[in-house]
DNA sequence: CCCGATCGCGAACACTGTTCGTTCGACGAA
DNA sequence: TTCGTCGAACGAACAGTGTTCGCGATCGGG
């Protein structure tokens, strides 16, 4: 037996052949990859060169091969998040529902990714399923009457208002998420007690000097975030209706 | 003339009597208002615990005293920032004139101070300065007939988006912003010159597939940030009168 | 005048993103 | 089979980061 085989040992002055890597190891998408698993893991924050290297097996420096950097590899990985939004095919002749279907899906498509959102901010989605869904959205405004330039405006302050309330949602969930192992309260507890207190920090406020929020402090501190998330869908879907003069409305109920 | 008086040098056996340090050099509010100057220069990434106290003239740890760490030194910032909102004293008669320039003076607020509305997400003002402009906007809408319920979750969403707008609007300028010396274009030429490629990239896409988006690349890419700002504004207000049932509203021109 | 309390802070720790220069393995040519 | 080349891989280093520890200097009170 000579060195080098099996587990035979080697003599000090000798450097140990080294185990040989396997090749191809690294590429674009299993650096995009690791890096999502890590963010869904612990969020973006958690995503380090190192890191995405340790998991690999390799080290950082070989990530710089495939990646220009840190910023790209969050790029790559929220553009690979963006290309799952699904929607259920249909005759789409109802633009405020898909409208609605669309905020909703895109919500729960970031939410399943921590603050992943936090990258939706200035990126215009160009790649084949982003601009599926753009057709069918502002094809369906278009055809339900809306004009063409309210319905692109549209689409652009949903798509920014979307990303911003699945980010402070991410923001609240992490202030209110345990510390204390001892605390058994869940997430949700921990936030509903912190705003039951602030408005009763409102309600004490004095009632002459603020005397509309006193006065509807419950209203103030009224609905979850899933609630104020669809108000503002429908504030901007009813904004929409408005502005376009209720061309294409459906006759009002009641 | 003995060692250490006006200038007389030391031998250098002898080390030199310190200069006293003044007293009291350091408080909370001298290290937010420098930690707002390093934002106002060159955003908040570049407010660092070791910048901070070198422009303060003394060492990072030292800040440690007076603030429980950089988070709270850029949460102060903000809060002093958002003290200095002020809207003009006014009758308050008309509360869409009043939220316009509410949203305005926010986003100008914000907008003068680099990224700083990245943290505007997941706060909730509880000062004098956002108490009393809240009661202000929230008795205009009552008073105009909108119901309590929805003039709270208005206020709530138009933070949020007038936040989102701003900082979303700094990314770009960020993105465009000269990088190359020799570039002489202004950062608005350049964001210009993006989008105009940007509307190519999408006019060239196969009409067959994209005949909605391909028909109107022009209205995706009309307006610039502000008008689209405004424009998210007024798609909030109509929506609420749309949602309130138009009670109080002014009868519509033409 | 001295002594204890308070304030300030240098140095260190454990990280970060990125770059440089070297090493290593595989493969085509001789 | 041997050599040379070349691209991929990566250890080490650099210049930073936030935060903590414990020493030292200064000051007010006794």
């Amino acid at each position: 037996m000579a060195p080098g085989e099996s587990g035979f040992p080697f003599p000090p002055w000798h450097s140990p052949t080294p185990v040989p890597r396997p090749r191809a190891l690294l590429s674009r998408e299993r650096i995009v990859a690791v890096a999502l698993a890590i963010v869904d893991a612990e969020g973006t924050e958690a995503v380090t060169m190192r890191r995405i290297a340790a998991d690999l097996d390799t080290g950082a420096a070989s990530l710089y091969a495939y990646v220009s950097g840190k910023d790209e590899v969050l790029s790559l990985a929220h553009d690979a998040v963006l290309a799952n939004l699904r929607l259920p095919p249909g005759p789409d002749d109802d633009w405020r529902q898909l409208i609605r279907d669309w905020a909703r899906a895109t919500q729960q498509l970031y939410s399943a990714h921590q603050d992943l959102a936090r990258l939706s901010f200035a990126t215009i989605p160009t790649g084949t399923a982003g601009m599926d869904i753009a057709e069918r959205l502002f094809a369906a405004m278009v055809r339900g009457g809306v004009p063409s330039s309210l319905a692109a405006q549209l689409l652009d302050r949903l798509a920014l208002y979307i990303g911003a309330d699945v980010f402070e949602g991410w923001l609240y969930g992490q202030r209110f998420r345990a510390t204390d192992p001892a605390d058994t309260r869940t997430t949700e507890e921990r936030a509903q007690e912190f705003f039951v207190s602030l408005g009763a920090y409102f309600k004490q406020m004095p009632a002459d000097r603020y005397p509309t929020v006193s006065a509807h402090v419950d209203d103030l501190m009224a609905g979850g975030g899933q609630e104020r998330f669809e108000f503002g869908i429908e504030l901007m879907i009813a904004g929409v209706d408005k502005l376009a003069g209720r061309l294409g409305e459906p006759p009002p109920e009641g």
